[in-house]
DNA sequence: AAACAACTGCAATTGGTTTGCAATTGAGCG
DNA sequence: CGCTCAATTGCAAACCAATTGCAGTTGTTT
């Protein structure tokens, strides 16, 4: 059954069930994937792996195991890249049975991000798709503007 | 690659009226910036700025002056930055009194570029802000696909 | 033609990301 | 439980787009 979108930042899954998932393809369960994933799990937004890395616990894990493992989740399904154009990647669990696809609205001044679960462009993107004879067409969307609390 | 003419790449702006938005903003018109401009108003679709190194008659400009004339010009409003999420920025002209504001469908696999003229955001845009309190929202939308000649 | 600020080339630097390699470690197996 | 081997890791070096300091050059103004 499908997830519905907008449970996407309530629903935490257990570290359990990630790491069950890295078994199931045969991956080590290993110490620094614990921690990225733990680090995940816990954070509802987009992170670089620059964060990622500041957030754990001293020593758990090197940067550039983290930058491995991002790859290694990515091509699992198991986590989403975004880029916010900052010349940093940044990285979202993603729920099981969700393929993770949805968009952002960035603060340009605070960097404070809004979850956008809704994605308005799936007709609009066959409609693109078919006009041009693409075939596996996606998108990559974000919004940028000022919050609130950064107005005054 | 090979891909269909469109509205923009038609209004090909002269040379003159270019270097006259930099005369009229009081830059100096430099051997290396009409270089510059001279490729760019020959491509239809977005460079990377070594791409524009690599066309460029060899010695005329440096690359670090290429970065320093795009940021110029992008800040003029002459040229619209975009990202391809392959790391590297690049780079359209503007035509004069267009905010430059378009989207493209890039092949995966050949890197050919569609220009797609139409926004279909503007609305949804302005509803985003509207909800979460937002101000001065943009957005940036790119789609990616497998092209015709790259599905055989 | 002189004068000055803008501009350029060059080299060094930054910041994100990748990679080679030797050492370590998780998972299956006896 | 310990053994074995491939997967994984840490570290340092390398890579690449982009930026910057500085000294020399050039466009524009007077």
């Amino acid at each position: 059954m499908k997830v519905p979108a907008h449970a996407r930042a309530h629903k935490r899954q257990e570290l359990s069930v990630l790491t069950g998932r890295l078994r199931g393809q045969s991956r080590k369960i290993t110490g620094p994937r614990q921690a990225i994933l733990e680090v995940l799990r816990r954070h509802p937004h987009p992170m670089t792996n620059r964060e990622i890395f500041a957030v754990m616990p001293k020593g758990r894990c090197d940067l550039a195991t983290i930058y491995r493992a991002m790859h290694l989740l990515e091509e699992m399904g198991m986590v989403k890249r975004f880029d916010f154009g900052d010349g940093a990647a940044r990285f979202e669990l993603v729920g099981e049975g969700d393929d993770g696809h949805h968009h952002h609205l960035i603060c340009t001044r605070c960097a404070g991000v809004v979850e956008i679960d809704e994605c308005f462009l799936r007709e609009i993107e066959s409609r693109i798709a078919a006009r041009n004879g693409f075939k596996a067409v996606t998108h990559k969307l974000e919004f940028f503007g000022i919050c609130p609390a950064c107005q005054r």
